[in-house]
DNA sequence: TTCCTTGCAAATACTTTGCAGACTG
DNA sequence: CAGTCTGCAAAGTATTTGCAAGGAA
């Protein structure tokens, strides 16, 4: 991912630093998305050197070139972080238990998009589906 | 609604004031979801005195008692609080031009529950589910 | 008169911005 | 070396909490 960087990266006048490739490395490496503190966190666990304030900075480039995706689910308050690279559509649910989140690969919703355009006459461009629930673990 | 207002809150040891009256009266009277400061600004058009921490703590007895539900539309970075009171599950569409908020009655999930249960091993006790486009003045 | 409720001030949590020095290409 | 990037400090936004005065029953 790192050449699609680079080049993502030049193409809008940026740089490769340090920073940005630690940030996308722990992003590639986990499973569920991430909020900013977590990262951070990561990155002082594996000693990178950075401050949250460049955390967020990198966030927004990557979200920006369309490496990430940004993602607010319900009751949290912050936004999370995930590769979006090569990924398919999808949706999540969490625990409200432990806070878990699970990827979930079916969307049902395309079908449910021209509907509701005839509905409100509005034009649709995107849908967040989120579901809350207990992870076996909390049942 | 002032009956089972007063109703619910005499039963958990708490009293009808005016400005409990007033917030649930601006809510009543207005088609979409509004945020604690949309509710603050409207009260105060109407010459209610109360202050922005008093809508906060309205909000959540309202939503303790069961009489508002709490919305975190996406991309908006606050709540918002609609009646709930004698209203159907519902979902939202939002312009992404304009902001308006507009109800969808429609639900298509309840079915799709079940198989998420299977596929997750997860207990699911809710959904979110959210759309966004523009609205016919915006598009 | 009791004790719940309110307003004001201040704190909190997450995120963004300003600026000067550090680093990439 | 030019111009981008970073860290630090501070500001911004939404929301919550502490406390003494005000108000409902």
């Amino acid at each position: 991912m790192i050449g699609k960087l680079i080049e993502g990266l030049r193409a809008t006048g940026r740089r490769l630093t340090r920073t940005r490739r630690a940030v996308l490395r722990v992003l590639e490496g986990n499973q569920y998305p991430l909020s900013a503190s977590e990262l951070y966190e990561r990155l002082q666990k594996e000693k990178v050197s950075i401050d949250l304030v460049t955390v967020y900075r990198t966030l927004t480039v990557l979200k920006e070139l369309g490496f990430v995706s940004q993602l607010e689910l319900h009751h949290e308050g912050q936004f999370r972080y995930e590769i979006r690279q090569g990924r398919k559509h999808h949706h999540h649910i969490r625990c409200q238990g432990c806070g878990r989140i699970v990827d979930l690969l079916l969307c049902p919703l395309k079908k449910l998009t021209s509907l509701i355009e005839k509905e409100t006459q509005f034009v649709v461009n995107e849908h967040t589906l989120e579901f809350g629930g207990l992870c076996p673990k909390c049942q």
